[in-house]
DNA sequence: GATTAGCAGTCGGCTCGCTCAAGTGCTAAC
DNA sequence: GTTAGCACTTGAGCGAGCCGACTGCTAATC
């Protein structure tokens, strides 16, 4: 209901709020109970008494930073006191113990998938943090058309399959005007490769529409194609990988109240991975809490996540989901780890830049 | 508690009881709610009362076709119940409304992706029978190479892509002796490719085993990775595809009582991918009722899923999972239809006879 | 002015007992 | 074999009442 008065980057509270705000945020989020005056004075050494820690907490509460269920109950961090929470404790790494071991053990770099690293990462993470992960593959802001092959599959049909720089397939069907022999169809890729390898589909298009046919009718066909399947506008490229939703309704949030089926429906749309369009700078973590998000279904959750990959290059992102009430340090700190591992196994995929 | 008596497959029940069990079956898979004898009779044109109705629903519990939540309730369809209806009604057709023209509008031929089929053939699946869809991708049961690429990274390091016949791409990163040129690459790649195109993994082994090297280091390095990446053992293969987890909490059994997680956490571990290990004959669906599962996890839930693919070639399974009051006919119909349909695609990608 | 002790007041959660409606099981008649 | 009638069982819903936890306020103290 009440708004916090004060930005909450720059809070009026002195010191001792400060500390007691931090420490009301880290209670909840492990006891997951509202946190009384009492058992503050109780479990922390905090040298004043349950009456001071009430007054302290009326203020808290009158600027915003925490709400309470009902009246003669125990405080309950609100958005703008997670933000607090973050902002100040964001700094600190605090990983799961063996993260790293865990890590390093479920993802292979040998095997050269992306969407295999996606997929165990996202696992890992769920398990580390206990709540919804998330990770996709990589996709290149600016797609490069790496080497372009025909198959023909039978009668007047073939496969059209471009591979693009960061080793995604894209693949379309073609009709052609006559049954073409593999043969004929090899050499028409290979000519297709020598003019057009390395092109982004900007490029491509600039040369489409200066008419360049290249001289044979099959390429002059496939051109336009090629060029919508390197598109960077193409929708739904990034493959994305879900793990750990038994652990987020396991939260005590989803235990009374019927909001399970609501978490499962923002996976059944695309809620999550559109907040990730917007995403962050690699090496930062963004973290979204509640009512900060644009998208009215992620209201009630928090996303911690972080773009992976080469810079300039193949972009992926990883993050996790869970009630605003989720681990915010270890979430970071996990994600942050997660990201810079990525990002070395994709960087380390990269074409070297002579081969640009 | 109580089993049936006589085998489900041949019961002793005279015409009555059967159209009634089949009534009882088919009202509360529509309202979820226990059937009472005097809604019967008044519902549906039975031509006995209440009275004889109960005798009759005294039986079928007797036989253990359906079963009481407490002493005076109306009666819920047991597991035998359900397999009665299935296989009883199974062979009736009874698809959603305008469920073709759905299913052809959101999945398109020409986009030659298996992936992308399977993603949205589950989409609609799901919001067709209003549970939880499950698609995957298609496999050889037999792989055979297609094509062999190698392309460089940088140093010594590149990518061997193997394109596999079902148009399966898989990859891994090869470590080189040496900084070996892009161009000499190429000439190997095509060197493998005249030697072991069309191969499966059997007659790679052999090849391998024989001690064959084709004259060429490289070439003998690979023979192994090759065969290894085009093993059918290879787990994982087929990426799955989930939808509508949302459509499947929103049903009644959902809203009260915790089991959501106990679903959430069927999906997080591989449950459902391992039912489908076992997958039918094409053009066969099958229905796994509640406890008829083998997986402990499943064990609430009924899964009707079918094979799609050609005949001796690439197939992939779609399939529903729900309550075990669920819409059977409806599931079965959506399923078959929907396997068939994809077969068509499938086949359309295959490689003509003579390219095998 | 900040801090503290003491105390009245508030509220959710729990249990208990009650009523009510739905539906069965049984018996006897048809 | 079928039906009417009736006693009995049971879960769901409701309200009262109690208990424990915690706050807000006031007045005393540092």
């Amino acid at each position: 209901m009440s708004e916090p008065t004060a930005n909450p980057a720059t809070p009026a509270l002195n010191t001792r709020r400060q500390a007691l705000l931090e420490i009301i945020v880290s209670d909840y989020i492990e006891t997951a109970a509202p946190v009384s005056s009492q058992q503050l004075a109780r479990r922390y050494e905090l040298r004043v008494s349950p009456a001071t820690i009430r007054n302290d907490m009326a203020e808290l509460e009158e600027m915003g930073y925490i709400s309470r269920p009902h009246t003669s109950a125990g405080g309950v961090p609100s958005d703008p006191g997670y933000r607090f929470y973050v902002e100040r404790a964001g700094q600190r790494n605090r990983l799961p113990r063996h993260f790293q071991e865990r890590v390093r053990d479920a993802i292979d770099f040998d095997e050269a998938d992306p969407a295999a690293w996606a997929r165990s990462a996202a696992r890992v993470l769920a398990s580390a943090v206990h709540n919804l992960a998330i990770a996709t593959t990589v996709k290149r802001a600016v797609a490069r058309v790496k080497q372009v092959q025909i198959v023909h599959l039978h009668d007047r049909e073939a496969l059209l399959v471009v591979v693009m720089q960061d080793a995604q397939v894209r693949q379309r069907i073609i009709h052609l005007d006559s049954d073409t022999p593999q043969d004929e169809l090899t050499q028409v890729a290979n000519r297709l490769n020598q003019l057009i390898g390395g092109m982004s589909a900007a490029e491509l298009r600039t040369l489409w529409d200066s008419g360049f046919s290249g001289g044979n009718i099959i390429i002059a066909a496939l051109m336009e194609t090629i060029r919508i399947l390197s598109d960077e506008e193409r929708k739904e490229t990034r493959e994305r990988y879900l793990n750990g939703l038994g652990h987020m309704l396991s939260q005590p949030e989803f235990q009374s109240g019927r909001s399970a089926q609501d978490a499962a429906e923002v996976l059944d749309d695309d809620s999550i991975t559109r907040i990730f369009d917007d995403s962050p700078r690699p090496a930062e973590v963004r973290v979204v809490i509640g009512q900060e998000s644009h998208d009215e279904h992620l209201r009630p959750y928090s996303v911690v996540y972080a773009t992976y990959g080469a810079p300039d290059g193949a972009t992926g992102v990883i993050g996790t989901m869970g009630p605003t009430r989720m681990d915010y340090t270890r979430s970071m700190s996990s994600v942050r780890y997660l990201a810079a591992f990525l990002s070395e196994l994709v960087q380390a995929l990269e074409p070297s830049p002579q081969w640009q």
